[in-house]
DNA sequence: CTAATAAGGTTGCATAGTACAACTAAACTC
DNA sequence: GAGTTTAGTTGTACTATGCAACCTTATTAG
């Protein structure tokens, strides 16, 4: 085997979905590419995202935690890592490997630093119109992928409660749900299952509106919780 | 930001952690690492893995199909993506990315190469004595959470087929199940569910043995299985 | 030939979760 | 105070499965 040393190393690489729900949609944040010749993909949207400092990034996961607050300035969003893909196709430059993070977050907490520079990071509709077409890289297969595992977790897991504001009705907890997976939900099951996985808590309040006002509840842990599966003796309390 | 041909590049690598059922107990391979001056943990166990080659690897996947055929010979196991770590601490040649994968596969397929080097891999009980201790760099941590990603799936998935040979009965299906959970199953429920899930056929043949003879079954797809979640309309055929 | 043994495979019942649907409750508007 | 809208509850049916008892089919011992 070849000595470290004088193997030729890939690129290194992180990159980050970020998702928010913005005017009722599922709302991913990208980046344009800079438009000036040598550059790959101009013009083109992408994931955030960029080489590893192996100085200032600790981990994979900090230098994830860095691409983040650069972008959005939100220090404490849920963040998981998707996977990581490498190929000497997928950049022009040559052998890249990149791990990409997904991280969910409640857009009131994000200011877009729109300041004039054409890279301003945007939402844009996750199933809206040619955004796989408009996407550099192979970021539109990276997207599929943090798309198909969130729809996945859904199914079993709290995450959409990490796309609201701190307080919030269990109507608003059941629109996340279904705004994700662009499907209703039963209301009587959903609110018997959230109860059930005492992941929220009353904080006392009431939400006023035009109608009937609503408790509001907010998170008891800040990890993410899983829901009953299956092959478990009954006798069993986790 | 630095252009990449300045910036310092971590070195990547993949590793793979590589199951399998021997003395009906879930075991996995390991290899020694060389015992010479120089060398990171001499004498330590270690998952088999190296550096990616960016010319003869295609991808990811592709280095850690290649890794594992050359410690066992095997070509079409089961084999996920488990996850990357990245630190300047877990080497101490310097910053390492390593690209995990998990793979599972019929200990009856595999030949180990014994032929005197010290490196031999062999394979080890997941849950034997002092396995963690014996692991070099960060190893314990990555085998960890490979059996907690490989545990958690059963639950829900048709894994522990890929463990097993080509016909098998729902007795050893069960018993895969079980090896890897640690935990009896019922035999009812379990046998409804598996042939619910349509993912095995009979060969028509049966097992001969001391007493009643279990019809064999194979494998109708090579890829996984889920088995059902909620949330799920009634409706749905998928 | 018969009974014992042992594993394969089935049946029946209780329960938990939830899909579905209909209902009641509490605020506002007009 | 009737109508409207959303919050929240209740009740029924169905499904999967945990649990346990039962029947089936082979071998082996006597």
């Amino acid at each position: 085997m070849k000595m470290p040393q004088t193997m030729e190393r890939p690129l290194a690489t992180v990159d980050v979905a970020i998702f928010a729900i913005v005017d009722n949609a599922l709302q991913v944040l990208l980046v344009r590419r800079p438009d000036c010749a040598g550059e790959p993909f101009p013009g083109c949207w992408a994931l955030p995202g960029g080489y590893i400092d192996v100085h200032k990034d600790a981990s994979l996961e900090a230098c994830a935690m860095r691409k983040l607050r650069e972008k959005t300035g939100v220090r404490s969003p849920y963040l998981e890592q998707l996977g990581s893909w490498g190929s000497a196709k997928r950049d022009p430059r040559g052998y890249t490997i990149t791990c990409v993070y997904f991280a969910l977050l409640n857009a009131e907490l994000v200011t877009l630093d729109h300041s004039g520079k054409v890279e301003a990071p945007t939402w844009q509709p996750v199933d809206g119109d040619g955004v796989r077409e408009r996407l550099g890289f192979d970021h539109a297969t990276l997207l599929a992928a943090a798309l198909q595992r969130l729809r996945n977790k859904v199914e079993y897991t709290s995450l959409p409660a990490f796309l609201l504001p701190e307080s919030f009705t269990l109507s608003d907890l059941q629109s996340a749900y279904e705004t994700v997976l662009n499907r209703a939900v039963d209301k009587s099951a959903f609110r018997t299952r959230m109860l059930a996985a005492d992941f929220i808590e009353p904080t006392g309040e009431q939400r006023a509106s035009v109608t009937r006002p609503a408790l509001l509840y907010r998170l008891k842990v800040r990890t993410p919780v899983l829901f009953p599966r299956t092959f478990s003796p009954r006798g069993e309390t986790g």
